[in-house]
RNA sequence: AGAGGGAUGGCGGAGUGGUCGAUCGCGGCAGUCUUGAAAACUGUUGACUGUAACAGGUCCGGGGGUUCGAAUCCCUCUCCCUCUGCCA
């Protein structure tokens, strides 16, 4: 959520801001929010002047029945009912007005980077580098939904999507065999290696109340998007993000205490409507799936610095496991609700000849802080805190990648890093 | 799931209607002493809002109520603990 007075104080800015990301009537809405905020001071002022007095008032019968004058006291009890009804109608008008400031403020987005290209879809991002060679396959070659089903070895294919629509639905795999072992490699080698990179193993729960879909920027406006234990009032996570940054949700850190550095694995659960063919084939979308994510949180002056950090990080995992890259800079059109600086990388799927995105990595400055009361103290004063993330990594396409690219005549080679963790170095 | 007991500042723990935002202890911070540290002593130490700075306002698990006045009384929700039951 954006700074009501950030706001009021710099609403070219905001308005320069929401326009770089298509916000329709961005104006009109920054207007409301100035105007309520207005609105809200006012009356906050005038409740406040009207307690104080019930306040003294109040003290003034204390004293008076203390020393026994009984006709006095009644007479100030008296005077009271006035100011009473007149701050009863202030806090109703108070709490009417918070809601509606509040109503507005969170349909506004993060204020993009100044780094962050103009864009209106993913066509306007912006290429940063590309990196590796694209392998080049045999004509035969095929895309890995057929691969998973050319290799079946134990009693079915590796990754058995019709058995998962048995079971669950569409869009829930079940990893069998080699398959199986190859998802928990790939979970360890990327722990090991954040764990190696100075972050903390975290495990969360993978199911989370309102309060931390709020605090992440999931709620209001995309529950649809999440599955719902509606008996409890649960959220199934879309991705580690919410439950590890929620964890500091309501806290002050001391300097001490940061940077913080945190590293989670655990499953994730999409509901994603629509489908679209070939793109949303084999492991290319999923309702469930595994990821490893890192969490920082940073004071502001070094935030950026760290997202580049997280930004090496995270490349540094695709060199080990040997698959070209890219890496993009979204376009203020294209990058999500609470981001304000946005990279994702995207792998080449040789068989597919296409980019699929493997990571996306963000600061999101302080917009989640503000939501969560992230702060930490300077001097004595307490200021929001800077958060960022990033997928360190998300398995199923980088399990597509590898088995389309690394596929010989002999079978699908293993990458090196990975056979320790595997216990094997080709299916075949 | 049933019965009972709780929820107070970073932690422990007082406070049961009137200067209580809250005694006290620990911890933290600053100082004295010391070559330095420890110990001891002294002072200081919640958050939000507001103001140029004061002042003022709000917060004692959440919400609502009684009262001139609530941490204290009433209702309700949530969570925790103990015992009984069930259970990976």
């Amino acid at each position: 959520m954006l700074q009501i007075a950030f706001i009021r104080e710099n609403k070219e800015a905001t308005l320069a801001g929401l326009r770089k990301r298509y916000v329709a009537d961005a104006e009109a809405i920054v207007d409301k929010v100035i105007q309520l905020d207005q609105q809200r001071r006012d009356t906050q002022k005038e409740l406040d002047d009207v307690l104080a007095r019930s306040n003294a008032k109040a003290k003034e019968i204390g004293a008076l029945l203390k020393s026994g004058d009984k006709a006095a006291a009644e007479a100030a009890k008296a005077e009271t009912a006035e100011l009473k009804a007149i701050s009863k109608g202030l806090d109703e008008d108070l709490t009417f007005i918070g809601q509606q400031l509040q109503n507005v403020l969170v349909t506004l987005p993060n204020l993009p980077h100044s780094s962050v290209p103009e864009g209106r879809s993913a066509e306007d991002n912006e290429v940063v580098l590309e990196h590796g060679e694209k392998p080049t396959l045999t004509a035969d070659a095929l895309p890995h939904w057929e691969l998973i089903k050319k290799y079946d070895r134990d009693g079915g294919p590796f990754i058995d999507f019709e058995l998962g629509v048995k079971i669950t639905g569409a869009g829930f795999p079940v990893y069998k065999g080699k398959g199986a072992r190859i998802q928990r490699a790939l979970i360890n080698f990327f722990l090991d290696q954040a764990l190696a990179a100075g972050y903390l193993e975290i495990q969360p729960p993978i199911v989370i109340n309102e309060e931390s879909g709020f605090g992440t920027g999931q709620l209001p406006d995309k529950e649809g998007q999440m599955y719902y234990v509606k008996e409890d009032k649960l959220y199934l996570i879309p991705t580690a993000e919410v439950p590890i940054t929620n964890l500091y949700r309501d806290v002050i850190l001391t300097e001490n205490d940061l940077p913080v550095k945190n590293v989670g694995y655990t499953p994730c659960f999409r509901r994603e409507a629509g489908s679209w063919g070939a793109h949303v084939r084999g492991l290319n979308r999923l309702h469930q799936f595994d990821k490893v994510e890192i969490v920082q949180i940073r004071k502001p002056e070094e935030s950026y610095q760290a997202l580049e950090e997280m930004s090496q990080y995270i490349q540094s995992l695709l060199q080990k496991l040997e698959l070209p890259y890219r890496v993009l800079r979204l376009c203020g059109g294209d990058m999500g609700f609470t981001s304000a600086l946005t990279y994702d990388m995207e792998v080449w799927s040789a068989a597919q000849q296409r980019w699929l995105e493997v990571s996306s990595v963000s600061n999101f400055e302080t917009y989640q802080a503000n939501r969560l009361k992230l702060r930490y103290k300077v001097d004595g004063k307490t200021q929001l805190l800077h958060t960022l993330n990033g997928s360190a990594l998300a398995l199923p396409r980088i399990l597509a990648a590898i088995l389309e690219n690394n596929q010989t005549p002999e079978g699908i080679r293993i990458p090196g890093v990975l056979v320790p963790y595997c216990g094997f170095d080709v299916i075949n």
